[in-house]
RNA sequence: GGCUGGUUGCCCGAGCGGCCAAUGGGAGCGGACUGUAAAUCCGCCGGCUACGCCUUCGAAGGUUCAAAUCCUUCACCAGCCA
């Protein structure tokens, strides 16, 4: 099994560059090898750009190895330049605290934590917080050449660009600091990251050869893009976010449902568990008879289900059923109704109060930000109430086309959807 | 430190005293066609108590009946010279 892991990775397009490939195999085909990826607390919550990386790791634990995933604690705190043309702004030391533990949190959930190959969980701060300034520069900085460090692309790009500054230039030392700790910790010898840190997985190869004179290996991944080009993973409204109050479940499920057909391929490969044989029937449905949307679902599902559980994953899936099935939503029974609402985003109006008007709903729900936008898509003829279009700026649904005798369904558009209920 | 050029809406980028909420492109949104896809075509694209009003053109002041457009100071960026 464990044998064949890069070749999988190979055929699922995930590999961007390693060191010495024939010294990697060696080393995966000798048993369990220790491997980390680190992760920095840059907001409060992992996103879909770091699912590819973290669907790696998982690849390699069901392989027999050993994961080691990183929070950036103290990474966290001072920025990593790579792919940035501008200084980050830093960020309060209790925020990325809380950040740290949340990410933490998520990471657990991708990793097994028994058996022989348990996962091992480690935070940076632990190490970098003790050591003082001095001995930072005399027993670490020592070994870099600034010279090297300048010519890294991080660091060359900001230097023709925005600038750098000191902190943020010292980064590639904390981390190769990060890799040479867990060597000698644990014996780690991988490091896995996205394309963009090859340049510091590197670096910590280079300290742990001249500190300890051991070696070890580099695996990057490439960076998700989409078919046309642009970074894979913003939605609409920004990332998609894997914690469940940012990104909900079902517009999580509806993301890989919406993604296009030229991007399907890529994407099971690199994200789904699924064998090739598996796969490729996917694809082959999805060549000859697109229009029923096998891949994209099978996508979704499977996926809703690994980041927020098998449960949320069938829910937006009935939902979304129910919600763009064919059929009349007066027919779905009160049930499926009432927990395909729940996965939209939705407002609550009181029954003694006046009901407001299409417009003013459709904003209180969030779907639009402003009236201007909900009129607009009003004239535009997108409004639709219980999936029937609507026309008129200031219509006003009447209490008797209240599904149930409670709820309104605003859709704007094709598909975005959302729920009010009268209480 | 000096000189010069720049800073415009989500992004790029025109505008250089009134006709400017500000040309054009991209993104985004709605419609048509499809398949909750892509491409294409059409329309929209600061906000509001909406034939009017309010807030926007790096920041703060000023000139003017009137400024994104002129002046002053400040901040940042780029180029040139020390």
């Amino acid at each position: 099994m464990t044998k064949q892991l890069l070749s999988d990775l190979e055929w699922r397009g995930l590999i961007a560059q390693t060191t010495d490939r024939a010294a990697l195999t060696k080393d995966l085909d000798a048993g369990p090898l220790s491997f980390y990826v680190g992760f920095d607390p840059t907001a409060a919550s992992l996103h879909i750009g770091n699912l590819a990386v973290i669907c790696t790791m998982r690849r390699f634990q069901q392989a027999g190895h050993k994961p080691i995933p990183l929070v950036g604690g103290a990474t966290g705190l001072v920025g990593d330049p790579s792919g940035r043309n501008e200084e980050r702004s830093l960020n309060e030391e209790a925020l990325v605290v809380d950040w740290v533990n949340r990410i933490r949190k998520q990471l657990e959930h991708f990793l097994s934590f028994e058996g022989g190959n348990a996962a091992t969980m480690a935070n940076n701060l632990d190490w970098t917080a003790p050591i003082s300034a001095l001995t930072f520069l005399r027993d670490i900085g020592k070994h870099f050449s600034v010279n090297q460090m300048l010519s890294k692309d991080s660091v060359s790009a900001r230097l023709d660009g925005g600038g750098i500054s000191y902190t943020e230039f010292s980064y590639q030392v904390l981390q190769a600091l990060d890799y040479l700790e867990l060597y000698k910790r644990y014996g780690c010898k991988l490091q896995m990251g996205g394309s963009d840190q090859w340049g510091n997985i590197v670096a910590g190869l280079d300290l742990i050869r001249k500190v300890e004179g051991g070696s070890g290996h580099a695996l990057t991944i490439p960076l998700i893009t989409k078919s046309d080009g642009s970074k894979f993973g913003k939605s609409v409204g920004g990332s998609v976010w894997l914690d469940p109050e940012m990104t909900s479940p079902y517009a999580f499920f509806q993301f890989w449902i919406g993604v296009d057909d030229a991007d399907v391929e890529k994407l099971l490969k690199v994200f789904s568990f699924k064998s090739h044989e598996e796969i490729d029937t996917l694809l082959i449905s999805l060549r000859e008879n697109p229009g029923a949307r096998e891949a994209h679902r099978a996508l979704a599902r499977e996926l809703t289900a690994l980041v927020h559980g098998e449960h949320h994953a069938q829910q937006s899936e009935a939902a979304a059923k129910a919600l763009f099935g064919q059929g009349e939503l007066s027919e779905l029974d009160e049930e499926t109704l009432t927990s395909a609402l729940s996965q939209l985003p939705r407002t609550e109006i009181k029954r003694s109060e006046a009901i407001p008007t299409w417009v003013d709903l459709l904003v209180a729900t969030g779907v639009v930000d402003s009236k201007s936008a909900a009129r607009r898509i009003v004239k535009e003829g997108g409004a639709y109430l219980n999936n029937e279009k609507i026309s008129g700026e200031d219509f006003v649904p009447t209490l008797e086309s209240a599904l149930f005798g409670r709820f309104f369904i605003l859709r704007k558009g094709k598909r975005d959807l959302a729920g009010v209920e009268l209480i």
